[in-house]
RNA sequence: GGGCGAUUAGCUCAGUUGGUUAGAGCAUCUGCCUUACAAGCAGAGGGUCGGGAGUUCGAGUCUCUCAUCGCCCACCA
């Protein structure tokens, strides 16, 4: 029996261990059909955060579903080595050890970070067996281990074979405080306040000069030309001759380039090769030297004369204070403007000519675009619109930096001797070949996900049976980084799409709406609500409040009526058990179904439909509403109430049928509880995960008698407030006149004795309506309700409500067009409200 | 500049192909310790679905337009 009370920290215990002793998150059942998806592996840096709980109480629940539903579900489980972020990590862990970690050989600091994965990985672990998470850990991989390793390599390799990896001097975003380059999806545009510096560029063996006006005035060293529109009349003499650069008093050339913008500014633009994109751009056009004039970490280097050493900041400072000493500076118009910073570290980025490892996107990005034209090889987006970020992503796309100056794994496979490069899996033979430094973006790895967990590059069983995955869940921000690198390495390597189907979620949002962040202080750990309110009131939350593709406040008020939902559950659960102790066998014939019996089965398979299709569309919003509804109003608040007085074998069939039916819709939003409960079913399996999902039978929809339990209930809720707004009590006597069949449901629901008790100075009040007839013989006081007001109200309701349909009615164009079923609600609708109105005509006269 | 989303009850949000009187949770008011549940039961109040126009027998839903808020992408010398 179940306990008196609902204790989630009681019923989640120990049931995780179950399931796995019991090898239920295992995969391989080949009888069966397949359904696999990978996770989206966590960094190892941390904790899981609220965020993660959505993403993949989501995945677990389509894991589940579709394991009730008789598939061969594999979700794989696995951790990402995540670049930047765990090498910021492991490096603070050994500085407070007192080490230096860039001191170290690369061989010690990878010990180091293989410690810390084994710590972190099974904190993350444990984290999802709190959430109860069905993942299938024969399968778990982690982007650092050999198999992705390789993986790796032979992706790299084969595309640089085929011409779409190169190394190249490019101007590429340098984060200064981790000193790598990055991705420009790792570049967050913020806007800033700075200034438009407006400085003199003497021109050469004249006393004129030209207004130049730059954000960046500490580029200045770097520059070596000068552009004006070749259209500009007011410039385009110019072209050809020199001007001075300021300080460093050496001669630039005035070039003409369709760059500069007749309308931007003073029109003028300095030409900085080495420092930003579209002047590397204009350089290779003019051919213009290129001169690096900031080292790697911020600092001016020597090229910046005496500014050199001076943090690029305090340079700019410098310069502007000597370049107004030297009457060279014109004026500092303050203003805001978008500066892109670090995803990481936060720091302003600096473009930066270097030398680094690129992939050729063109190609692949077209692959995807035509793929995508095609219905049945897509990737298809739930929510659809999210397909063109993707697409546009891919039309817009540029090569993608994908060399790290950083620890860590996946390093580039390519070596240098002198001027020979060779790229390949294993090292070259022969001396004097040393590897580059660098290693991939963790992205570059990410993007293998789907398959190089699946056994990639070999053509294994797992790879056949399960590969493209059925569905991939994970927010909208990640789109960019991994769902469209996942998509054109799938395309390229398999030939495939990577997955069916991408589920897209939001982001989670404090109360306010404000993002989750350690400078706010607004986290909220999963673990703690889970302490509080147990993982299965976190999932049902999580997943049943929130609409696909739409960003989540989360709020605490909300999970407690979450709570409240699951407490109402299992007190009901208790109903049914407590009067099941007897219970061998659910048997019932067609021909012992009393109404209510119907009308609940009624209920019932129509849930299972809805559900059913609205867990196929993952619109779990819609799952959790027609559940809840189904089970606190019909199931708790009817059905158990009517069975009350009828508890026969067929009723506890009834009973124990419906009651099994929610467990195991519920289960894969609320596996714990549901565990709990249908193991102590009187007829049950060892588990309901080994259970199944209930079917939509047909046989079991009885519209007639589903609709004359409505219509009573109906009739029980105007009765009840008839009686409220008459301040009718218990003290009153109740004679009910209603047909024969109906007498002992509305006498049990509504408490009637048949006992007549002595009322001095009654008086009796009516209740009538089409089907029943209720008198009211109550005690006589002098501030009763005016019956007859509210009853004119009503009155004056139903003869608008009347009028209005019959006007509908003799539309022509409705009859004709509308739906027949529309119609004849109307009609039959109309014919109600007639009837109603005539006996409260009756009643008021 | 391009794209996307939001605007529905006091609050947070649903509302799938247009179709009964627009829903839920929380909050509010009234009455109940009725033997599964007071974390509950019973009843009630509360919205001209951001504004305007259009298509339609019928619009929260489709089209156009305006407004406000938010996000993404691009550019910004």
């Amino acid at each position: 029996m179940l306990d008196k009370k609902y204790n989630h920290k009681i019923v989640e215990e120990n049931k995780y261990d179950f399931w796995l002793d019991k090898k239920y998150f295992e995969s391989g059942d080949l009888s069966k059909e397949a359904f696999c998806i990978v996770i989206p592996p966590p960094n190892i840096t941390g904790k899981l955060h609220l965020g993660h709980a959505w993403d993949t109480a989501l995945q677990d629940i389509i894991i589940r579903y579709k394991k009730l539903c008789g598939y061969d579900v594999l979700w794989v489980p696995g951790m990402d080595h995540a670049g930047i972020a765990t090498q910021a990590k492991i490096d603070k862990k050994l500085k407070d050890m007192g080490k230096n970690p860039r001191q170290m050989k690369r061989e010690e600091w990878l010990k180091h970070a293989w410690d810390w994965k084994e710590e972190y990985s099974s904190n993350i672990r444990s984290q999802w067996a709190k959430l109860g998470l069905a993942l299938d850990y024969t399968k778990e991989r982690f982007t650092m281990d050999e198999g992705l390793s390789n993986a790796v390599k032979e992706v790299f390799v084969r595309l640089y074979n085929e011409g779409l990896i190169y190394r190249g001097e490019r101007i590429i975003n340098w984060d200064p405080e981790a000193l790598t380059a990055l991705s420009n999806e790792e570049v967050i545009y913020k806007e800033v306040k700075g200034a438009f510096y407006h400085i003199k560029y003497m021109i050469e063996d004249s006393s004129d000069y030209l207004e130049v006006a730059t954000t960046r005035p500490e580029t200045l060293f770097g520059d070596t030309a000068v552009a004006v529109n070749p259209n500009d009349e007011r410039y385009k003499h110019l072209i050809g001759k020199n001007v001075i650069l300021p300080i460093l008093d050496k001669k630039i050339p005035v070039i003409g380039d369709e760059h500069a913008d007749m309308e931007f500014g003073t029109g003028i633009v300095k030409i900085t090769p080495a420092h930003d994109p579209n002047d590397f751009e204009v350089g290779n056009r003019h051919n213009l030297e290129r001169i690096v004039v900031i080292n790697p970490n911020g600092t001016m280097n020597k090229n910046a004369g005496k500014y050199e050493g001076l943090d690029r900041f305090e340079c700019r400072k410098e310069l502007i204070k000597d370049l107004e000493v030297k009457n060279l500076l014109i004026e500092v118009e303050d203003i805001t403007h978008n500066v892109g910073h670090s995803e990481r570290t936060g720091v302003m980025i600096e473009p930066y000519l270097s030398k680094q490892w690129f992939v050729k996107m063109r190609p692949l990005a077209d692959r995807v675009l035509e793929n995508q034209k095609d219905k049945e090889s897509k990737v298809n987006f739930v929510p659809a619109r999210f397909e063109k970020i993707m697409n546009h992503w891919m039309e817009i796309t540029y090569d993608w930096c994908i060399s790290r100056q950083l620890w860590g794994v996946h390093r580039i496979p390519a070596w240098y001797r002198e001027d020979e490069v060779y790229v390949g899996r294993e090292e070259p033979k022969g001396d004097g070949w040393v590897q580059d430094e660098d290693v991939l973006d963790t992205w570059f790895s990410s993007a293998l996900w789907p398959f190089s967990t699946l056994g990639w590059p070999e053509n294994t069983k797992l790879l056949q049976r399960y590969y493209p995955n059925n569905v991939l869940v994970t927010g909208y921000d990640i789109i960019p980084f991994w769902v469209n690198r996942m998509t054109f390495q799938g395309l390229h390597f398999t030939g495939k799409r990577p997955f069916k189907e991408c589920l897209i979620h939001g982001l989670i949002r404090d109360k306010e709406g404000r993002k989750f962040s350690k400078s706010l202080g607004n986290g909220i750990d999963p673990m703690d609500m889970i302490e509080l309110y147990g993982s299965d009131a976190l999932r049902y939350y999580l997943t049943t409040n929130s609409s696909r593709g739409m960003d989540f406040r989360f709020d605490e008020d909300k999970m407690k009526s979450t709570w409240n939902f699951i407490n109402k559950l299992w007190n009901a659960s208790r109903f049914v058990l407590l009067n099941l102790e007897d219970f061998k066998e659910e048997n019932f014939t067609l021909e012992n179904l009393s109404l209510e019996d119907k009308w609940i089965l009624t209920k019932l398979n129509k849930t299972i439909k809805n559900v059913r299709k609205n867990m196929d569309k993952y619109m779990f919003n819609e799952v959790g509403s027609e559940l809840y509804s189904f089970i606190w109003d019909n199931f708790c608040d009817s059905y158990i109430e009517f069975s009350k007085f009828n508890l026969n074998n067929t009723t506890k069939s009834v009973l124990h049928l419906v009651l099994k039916s929610i467990l195991q819709m519920l289960h894969p939003f609320i596996p714990f509880v549901t565990e709990e409960i249908y193991q102590k079913l009187p007829i049950n399996k060892e588990s309901i995960m080994i259970s199944s999902y209930p079917i939509y039978n047909k046989k079991y929809i009885f519209d007639e008698e589903a609709k004359e339990i409505e219509c009573i209930i109906n009739e029980i809720t105007n009765i009840r407030n008839f009686k409220v707004s008459n301040k009718i009590t218990k003290d009153s006597n109740t004679i009910i006149e209603v047909d024969k069949k109906y007498e002992s449901i509305f006498k049990n629901i509504l408490k009637v004795s048949d006992e007549i008790k002595k009322i001095n100075n009654s008086k009796k009040l009516e209740y009538n309506s089409p089907i029943i007839k209720v008198t009211f013989e109550i005690e006589n006081k002098e501030d009763d309700v005016n019956i007859k007001e509210k009853l004119l109200e009503e009155k004056n309701k139903l003869i608008v409500s009347i009028e209005k349909r019959k006007k509908l009615l003799s539309n022509e164009n409705y009859i004709n067009k509308a739906p027949k079923n529309i119609v004849d609600l109307d009609r039959e609708k109309l014919k109600e409200e007639e009837e109603r109105l005539k006996i409260i005509e009756k009643e008021l006269k």
